[in-house]
DNA sequence: AAAATAGTGTCTTTCAGACAGTATTAA
DNA sequence: TTAATACTGTCTGAAAGACACTATTTT
């Protein structure tokens, strides 16, 4: 805007009105999961300032759009940022995609904000003891969250409400998870390569919240072309708990799994 | 922000750095799809003014944020506003969806767009002769457009290029639209009630741009609990070329179809 | 009569899921 | 020795896809 002002801005409204033109404020807002002592966890900041003064929320923030104050910044960079330094370390290989934007007026109390929200997968990462912000960030357990469809058992009481509609974010990201899991080979971005098979299923079991039969499971992902490849070793103990050394293996080549690995069960979820 | 300034902006901003805030403009742009003579058509704009004038560009325009010129408005209704205004009638009862947000620097030649852009689905609407604005609106095959990834045959020479990055967002509204006709009712929503069967395996047919086989097509739908229900009539007439005269049906109560009816051989495009 | 279309029957192959069973390892 | 786990074998039922076939309607 400063300098090219209102001449090439009404060249550019010459299909609308131009007089319709608000500026507003956009931010971006990262859900980032990861699996931590078998749950499913996301990343959070603790809010230090009203409104929501002591909640938690996503991790996000303003989108440098290229005013005067710097070059303008694209979104899944402003996201990848904003997300490291929460993390308290650069995540620039992480799985990221978008979520959807949210923009209801009123979801911010004092000016309208549109939110582009992002949806990141990891493997274990460290807690983010020292982020380059004063403000507390944590791994959080998704069980201790209040969202819009319970993620199934919930310690009442002891659950953790989120700052403006970051509750609903969540839930959202949370059944693209586990919608993606069944289609794409998004499991292995949770692990660390070299992987078995059982932990693989650990992921399955953790993002959608019920057992499954490990024998079929094992059986269906080595079906599956391209889902996982085999690296010829194998771990060098057993189990914690007994069983024999398992095999490991690396990410293969699909972008999609064919056949998918669908969630038993849903009939009923289909009205 | 008008009234409320800087000071509750700045609490806003407690857990960002408030230098970091640029405004930036807020579009939405609406990628409604519908079938015409068996082929699929989107409903584009002729920009009159440059850049891009005289190229065809997608219905939309900025969301009215709420500041010192009127209400906020919703993103969704947005939407709707700018295809109502496009097509020459209202659409308030029009399936839509969001289909992503567009804000790399630099698609717009002057300044930081972000863009929302919306999915719409339609069964056949008029063509829009007399839209609220002056400038030309018009159904336009998909064929004829240059897309990133091509949808199948284009008529080299005949093709319009599109202004901005429509070209892409329509080539991903289109792959949402392909995709979601798998596993969700989403077809039902091309047909005006009553439909038969025919008639929903010609929108299979046009948006994945090849031929079913009639007989299982037939079969597999109805199998499917909740796609569609019978009204116990048929059609008065066979079809313009003989056969009997169809069972009539209307959109059943699934929002999801169980199982999918899957696009037949996709295996090579997996890796 | 011929051609097109609606709708059904049947067969084969693939796949999901249940279940059993063997081999290997830790406690 | 016991329990846990990795992995494989086998069976059943569901479902996809190929193909054939009948019935109905228009030209």
């Amino acid at each position: 805007m400063a300098g090219t002002d209102s001449d090439s801005e009404a060249e550019f409204l010459a299909r609308y009105d131009p007089r319709e033109f608000d500026p507003a404020a956009v931010t971006v807002d990262v859900v980032a999961l990861t699996i931590r002592d078998d749950a499913l966890h996301v990343l959070l900041v603790q809010r230090g300032e009203p409104p929501y003064a002591g909640q938690w929320a996503l991790p996000g923030g303003f989108v440098r759009a290229g005013g005067h104050r710097g070059p303008a910044e694209d979104l899944p960079d402003a996201a990848i940022r904003k997300l490291s330094e929460e993390a308290g370390q650069h995540l620039g290989q992480i799985h990221l995609e978008q979520l959807g934007t949210y923009g209801t007026p009123g979801r911010d109390p004092r000016m309208r904000v549109i939110t582009v929200a992002y949806l990141a997968f990891a493997p274990e990462l460290p807690e983010p003891l020292a982020g380059i912000n004063a403000q507390a960030a944590a791994w959080t357990p998704l069980p201790l969250l209040k969202l819009a469809h319970a993620t199934g058992a919930q310690q009442p009481g002891t659950t953790r409400k989120l700052a403006f509609d970051h509750a609903q974010i969540i839930a959202d990201g949370l059944e693209r998870a586990r919608s993606k899991l069944e289609y794409t080979p998004l499991a292995t971005a949770f692990v660390t390569e070299p992987f078995t098979i059982s932990e693989l299923r650990a992921v399955y079991e953790t993002v959608w919240g019920e057992p499954l039969h490990a024998g079929n499971f094992h059986r269906k992902v080595l079906s599956v072309p391209g889902f996982v490849e085999s690296t010829g070793q194998t771990t060098q103990t057993g189990g914690p708990r007994g069983g024999p050394r398992a095999r490991l293996y690396r990410r293969g080549d699909a972008r999609l799994l064919h056949p998918a690995l669908l969630r038993p069960g849903r009939e009923d979820e289909v009205r």
